[in-house]
DNA sequence: TAAACAATAATAGTATTACTATCATTAAAA
DNA sequence: TTTTAATGATAGTAATACTATTATTGTTTA
């Protein structure tokens, strides 16, 4: 069974709502695309114009500028991931068991029962792990927290941070466990993958030692 | 007592040795001013030349482009910090005590001993926590990493997997530690300034919570 | 001391980026 | 059938990210 879903953005996130149009949900697509393949840095609006043959001008309807358009993309996967959370902790009694699947989740080792259309989540994982941090590290961070842009990782972080409580009702730190899990799961895929030495977790797919290790690193943080 | 000190950078860093001339010093100091100032993203070598009373060409002289001059100050970041350990933990016997140094140096917590007439230090700290990320979060990794540009952060992260493998010589994850504890110091102190709820740290200057988080979450995972 | 050299300033120029504006066309809704 | 909404086509601007050339100045060195 699968499910079909549509995830409610912020309406601050774009001009007119890409999920409205057929042209918006390709330049969701061929965006996410298009920013895996050259990077953040080299996209622009006018190549991805020319990929899904509209004009930059089109473009420049759905939303202000590429920025926004990688916040838009980001968020959305914090959401979905959330979803995913819900549903895969569902039926869980313990909260070992959801920190395994917060970690699954994370190192995308779970199997995705949601379909999106017009969104390929292992790419769009693939840009989260490269460009999500570009989404906060700007000088407008404060202003587009104002505007809630972030309150879906938020939201995330939270969730997560509320399961370490269950296991240990005394740990002072669960938000801040939580995000540096976030983080660290993405980071140390990405030190894997292109700055090995910064790992242990030599030269192959396997997610497994990753894994360990962020257990690891959450299970003994939550010990008492 | 205070030393003088020069770091010698890896020669791909630069077209030019910026530490040849006053122009080149020049260039260091403002380009991290300037930088802390409006952010990379705004930051052009037109407004640093503006700023210094030179011309975009003579900076493009000493570095191929502005994203090598995020690099070269950063690397240079990581250099000094492995320096400020060795000094630091010089006579110190206990692993512990060394890794509350780690902590005290990655969190900015500590006296430095080494004077860079060109350089301002708390200034280079905050480009490292808001900036640092995106010198190797782009499509040149791979590349630059060849050429030795990341040597002095993978440096830093061998030295302290070692203190780690000190305490705990069982450790399965040293360098995955190491780094996870260095990015998530300058993580955590972003979101305590930018996005609060991602932590516990509440809205003080005060980096004491930090810092237990830190010690926390690394003795804890090297506990046996 | 003059010639040679190195570094920088001054200036100009190009392709691309990051937009904004206008107007015509088409397809769907009232 | 008129109105409207969305897009396409086209044009244009200011800034960015460079490269190139030539003149000037200050320092070595023959």
């Amino acid at each position: 069974m699968e499910l079909q879903l549509q995830i409610k953005m912020n309406a601050r996130l774009y001009l007119r709502d890409p999920e409205s149009t057929e042209l918006g949900r390709n330049i969701i697509k061929h965006g996410i695309k298009l920013i895996h393949d050259i990077g953040f840095e080299d996209f622009t609006f006018k190549k991805l114009a020319t990929e899904i043959g509209t004009t930059e001008a089109s473009i420049y309807r759905y939303f202000e500028n590429k920025h926004r358009l990688l916040t838009y993309i980001t968020t959305w996967f914090w959401t979905w991931l959330e979803y995913q959370l819900i549903f895969h902790t569902n039926n869980l009694k313990h909260p070992r068991e959801k920190i395994d699947i917060v970690i699954k989740l994370l190192t995308f080792d779970v199997q995705d029962k949601f379909i999106v259309e017009h969104i390929d989540k292992n790419i769009l994982h693939g840009i989260v792990i490269c460009e999500g941090d570009k989404a906060y590290l700007t000088k407008n961070v404060t202003e587009d927290n104002r505007s809630m842009l972030f309150k879906p990782y938020k939201d995330l972080c939270h969730r997560i941070a509320e399961i370490f409580l269950e296991l240990n009702p005394e740990f002072a730190f669960p938000h801040s466990l939580a995000s540096t899990l976030i983080e660290t799961a993405h980071r140390q895929m990405y030190f894997k993958e292109y700055l090995p030495r910064l790992t242990d977790f030599g030269k192959s797919k396997a997610v497994r030692p990753l894994v360990e290790f962020l257990q690891h690193l959450v299970f003994k943080s939550l010990d008492n």
